[in-house]
DNA sequence: GATAAAAACAGTAATCATTACTGATTTGAG
DNA sequence: CTCAAATCAGTAATGATTACTGTTTTTATC
């Protein structure tokens, strides 16, 4: 066996599993750091990427820059909100569809695509409602 | 009129003009020296960046971190090589659907979405299909 | 329970793409 | 031609992430 447990790779599962935010590595840490003061951040993305490539937690990159993670490993979209910014989960099936259609239309072989959506989330629709009225 | 015309903006456009190898900066920096020699990576940085806001030019981020850059601003997809790394063309027309269909499942309001695809492109198939053989 | 090798850690330095700054140069309207 | 605005080259700064180093934890084996 070559991985070990540690209590620090466990809170960081605990708090991404708690979590519907798909935090950042460094809201992670943040969040962490209240239950572990003395983590480090460099702890933080060495177990953030182990979990990912362990297929344990899901690596979102919503091309900002910034890469998310998500303890939600089902097949599901994302939608980053133009106003807040923050990133929300989509409930619908993979529309396997395109990847297909895709490959029709492409002389090599297309394997799988990656989707996100950008709109307004439910929380700021609401904002703009009260602001309005 | 606030834009003024500059050699070093022109000399990036031109360059990203004549290829369909959607460049990263750095690319396009290599490229435009040989033109223009003592350009500065800054403002290949600035321009492409100018040229995206505008319009003019699609600024693709591929996920990884590292922006691409491509003159042609018409609607299409793209597919990256998990091979090579390569970024490549996919004339299809944008599926509007899956925006409307994800819109009925999200309490927000969707707006668009962003897609790519990856796979195998045709150059990596064809050198694969060597080797086996 | 003791022990020792492997794994993981904290803290810090380094990397890499990109952006910001600064003083000099270029552009174009009048 | 002139001059303010735009742009540039060169360099420093930023911000997310990764790599390094010496110390601490974990766990298989006794």
């Amino acid at each position: 066996m070559a991985l070990k447990y540690s209590r620090q790779r466990q809170v960081i599962r605990d708090y991404l599993m708690s979590t519907k935010e798909h935090p950042t590595a460094e809201t992670v840490y943040a969040h962490v750091r209240k239950k572990y003061p003395n983590i480090s951040l460099g702890t933080v993305y060495r177990n953030l990427s182990l979990l990912a490539e362990l297929g344990d937690i899901r690596r979102l990159r919503m091309g900002d820059g910034v890469d998310r993670f998500d303890a939600d490993t089902s097949a599901h979209y994302h939608v980053v909100c133009t106003e807040c910014g923050g990133v929300s989960d989509l409930k619908m099936e993979p529309i396997n569809r395109i990847t297909e259609l895709a490959d029709r239309n492409y002389p090599g072989r297309i394997e799988g695509h990656i989707t996100y959506f950008y709109g307004v989330c439910a929380g700021c629709c609401g904002k703009n409602r009260e602001k309005r009225a």
